[in-house]
DNA sequence: ATAATAGTGTCTCTCAGACATTATTTA
DNA sequence: TAAATAATGTCTGAGAGACACTATTAT
């Protein structure tokens, strides 16, 4: 039992990814209930590597929006004691191409299964970051396909604040924030063909918080 | 050899202080270097207990500020292999009865000893992170005793952000915040007495951060 | 021509930022 | 009474928020 002198660590991941309108999380098969996707962290690797080859083998996606979240550690979280370094990915559904790992399964955030451990709580966190995130910045996109349209991306902005947006005011400032820019291009459909945009990687990662001071 | 198949974990705290009117940081020798204060997690202990322990034990202070501030975990940053939780705290100058723990020793941060391995960049991280925390927050009381002048957080304000700040923008926004009030007491002094503030307890943390979307 | 969606501009009101003088104490 | 520090209010400009109509396509 000497195994347990020293707690075991691991990393997670939050995988966002919009599917049928819904946001999803993708989630592991853990007995009973589900978990959060997890690895052991090898010696060679860093802790963002493990979760990117983590979510490389589960949904064959090797570039994804990443960020880390929080550790968790509480002792009583996991038996035995377990600490989890959790990352947050958003994923686009235009680049899963077929299922996810067959251990592994998308679930709309509204119906989420029975979870293990803390498991539903960073979830919950994981949330609130990601609408506060998109309250300040332009990240919803990485949601979408490389080219998407103005309302393509408030759709998503409304689906995950839970609101309605005013559509000019969306467009002021989101285009105001800088981080995409309109293309050449249309897509055609049922109406007025709407403007492609895409994201601007030469955008400097301008975060505007409101500060108290200058 | 084989206890270096897993990376270890400890928790490391980036603790600041103001003292004789500069920021300072709480440092441990490390050798030639010297090194953020850390300490193995135990089963039974939380990872922020842990960090609460730890600067009891170096500073005699039980509570504080304390905040996560990032987990790092390059297998570069040390040999062997080690992950550490970093934790982020404040303490008041008035409640360090006499000298931390031999081992440590406070530096004030415009000069700072060499350091080990990628330490120099956590604690300039932890800067970024108190600078960027008091922009949008009232956090600077947390430096201060109990009861403290307005005049005395502005020249906390103007030391951490490294600019003047107009005084009478300062208390609009600062009570604005609601999250400091007014005492009946006042501090007599050279000039005019100055009122005293204290932190409001039952403040609602109210971050108040600009928003892209209401 | 009708239905569907895209796209656009203005006004108001709030709040951030700049700014100078009076008030109260001690030496 | 002089020196030191505390305390206070207003104006202006920028930006957030509310709001309705025109434009372009497919059917």
């Amino acid at each position: 039992m000497e195994a347990s002198l020293i707690p075991s660590l691991d990393v997670r991941v939050v995988a966002f990814c919009l599917l049928e309108e819904r946001l999803h999380v993708l989630l592991c098969a853990a007995g009973e209930c589900f978990e959060l996707p997890g690895a052991p962290v090898p010696l060679t690797r860093s802790l963002e590597e493990t979760a990117t080859c983590l979510l490389s083998q589960l949904t064959g996606i090797r570039e994804t929006y990443l960020e880390q979240l929080y550790t968790y550690g509480e002792p009583a979280r996991a038996n035995p004691r377990l600490i989890s370094v959790v990352y947050f990915a958003l994923l686009p559904a235009s680049r899963l191409y077929g299922s996810p790992h067959p251990s592994a399964r998308w679930w709309a955030v509204e119906a989420l299964p029975p979870l293990t451990g803390d498991h539903a709580e960073i979830i919950a966190y994981a949330m609130r970051r990601l609408r506060y995130k998109l309250e300040y910045s332009a990240v919803g996109f990485q949601l979408l396909p490389e080219r998407f349209t103005l309302s393509e991306l408030q759709r998503i902005y409304e689906m995950i604040l839970g609101e309605k947006l005013d559509k000019r005011n969306f467009r002021r400032r989101i285009l105001q924030a800088g981080i995409i820019e309109a293309t050449a291009e249309c897509r055609t459909g049922e109406g007025r063909p709407a403007r492609l945009y895409r994201y601007r990687p030469d955008a400097v990662a301008e975060v505007k918080a409101r500060r108290l001071f200058p």
